[in-house]
DNA sequence: ATTTATTTTTTGTGGTCACAATTTATGATG
DNA sequence: CATCATAAATTGTGACCACAAAAAATAAAT
């Protein structure tokens, strides 16, 4: 997951701040509603609000973040519909990548999609919700970044952004790697359709889930009344 | 093509910036290669460093500015792998937004299209590349964004972005708006297949166009050398 | 004339501040 | 107890500046 437009470059402040806010939205380490000020973030952070400020645009720029009006920016509420489009488009552009990859692949990557699954099972084990969101992360994109496609790979990162603030739903259920192994398989044997198909099945299983969940849950359980 | 990430909130300044620099990429005022500096930008907009900064870094994150060190900014230089991807991609998503239009496309949309269509034809006509390209830009995202799907919309529009430097190729030839009228009748007919299919051959033959103006011309002709 | 070393200029970054708009808290009134 | 007007605190915006890094220009040497 490592895909910075300024590639090795020397990173800024701005860099890091907005690494260390992406990563906190990927992990959905603030509810959805949870308000973000650049004050806030840089005493947080540590560091001056210029560089937080660039952060915080971008990343509402990228969809990680909403601002509802022009003075406040939040973490995003979940929305069925949205959910919806951005799963249609997921299941659209992660399994194409997934092809481009089987193709490209070398024995590197492969070893590293294995340790992240190796690694993810036991995150799984120790309940260690942070931890597996990130492998989980980390093995999808390690895949997609072999297919080279450097475009696309930027498309299905904006995606993942705006499902990050969804993700706290999952918490309760933690599981479900039995399509990365079936993913693997198919990328060992070179049947890139069958890996495709795998990913899809991934994406597809968690969307169901995530639906449902936020079927049952009407916009509530955040910290905050969410408009 | 309105589709700001802040709707209906007063524009700032750096939303104005952005506007402004991103309609001149989108209509190649620059060259490919062509250094952009956040101070010359800030002298020639009458404005500050602060939000030319601003928009210049989201230009950047879009991957309609390159920026190639630390300390350079430039108008990305064509390459026909990265042409290849972006053609690919938008051969997926457009023809996607496409048929979602169809379905809610209102009569008041379909007008709209229709008058941009024939004022295309008229700029065509006259020879006037930058308002042709612009007007071609209006035609494809009035009819994109009937679709309703945010985020797909979103995307495409980063696609064009990223093409926005390569359509200096085109101003030699400047026409083919036949799949346009293609696209218009199927539409009308609520026929959704086969306004994807047109809108496909549409995008097929620029690129194609675009390809083998690039292939003749081996990144040359602009003002900076070029790495 | 060409290459190399050095100086000068340009440029992005990040810190700080004033300001206006907005949100939140407060208090009065019914 | 609720409602609304008012005041206080908070917040994003944009301007400006100092600084270091990088780029460009100049000078020196072969």
């Amino acid at each position: 997951m490592k895909l910075s437009t300024r590639n090795n470059i020397a990173p800024t402040l701005h860099d890091r701040a907005y690494e260390r806010l992406k990563s906190a939205l990927m992990t959905s380490a603030f509810p959805p509603g949870h308000k973000v000020t650049i004050r806030g973030c840089a005493d947080a952070l540590g560091m001056s609000t210029t560089p937080i400020r660039t952060a915080i645009n971008r990343l509402v720029t990228e969809g990680a973040l909403e601002m509802p009006s022009s003075r406040t920016v939040r973490v995003p509420i979940p929305t069925i519909e949205h959910l919806q489009e951005v799963t249609q488009l997921r299941l659209l552009m992660e399994p194409m990548a997934t092809k481009a990859a089987v193709l490209r692949i070398d024995e590197d990557t492969l070893q590293k999609l294995e340790d992240h699954q190796i690694q993810m099972a036991s995150a799984a084990a120790r309940s260690d919700f942070k931890k597996y969101l990130a492998l989980n992360g980390a093995f999808h994109f390690t895949l997609y970044e072999a297919s080279q496609m450097l475009v696309l790979c930027r498309i299905i990162e904006t995606l993942w952004q705006q499902v990050g603030p969804y993700l706290y739903l999952l918490e309760p259920s933690m599981r479900g790697i039995e399509f990365h192994a079936e993913a693997l398989r198919a990328i060992r044997s070179g049947d890139a359709d069958a890996a495709a198909a795998a990913i899809h099945s991934d994406i597809r299983r968690a969307a169901d889930h995530l639906m449902a969940m936020l079927a049952k849950e009407p916009a509530a359980a955040t910290t905050e009344p969410a408009e």
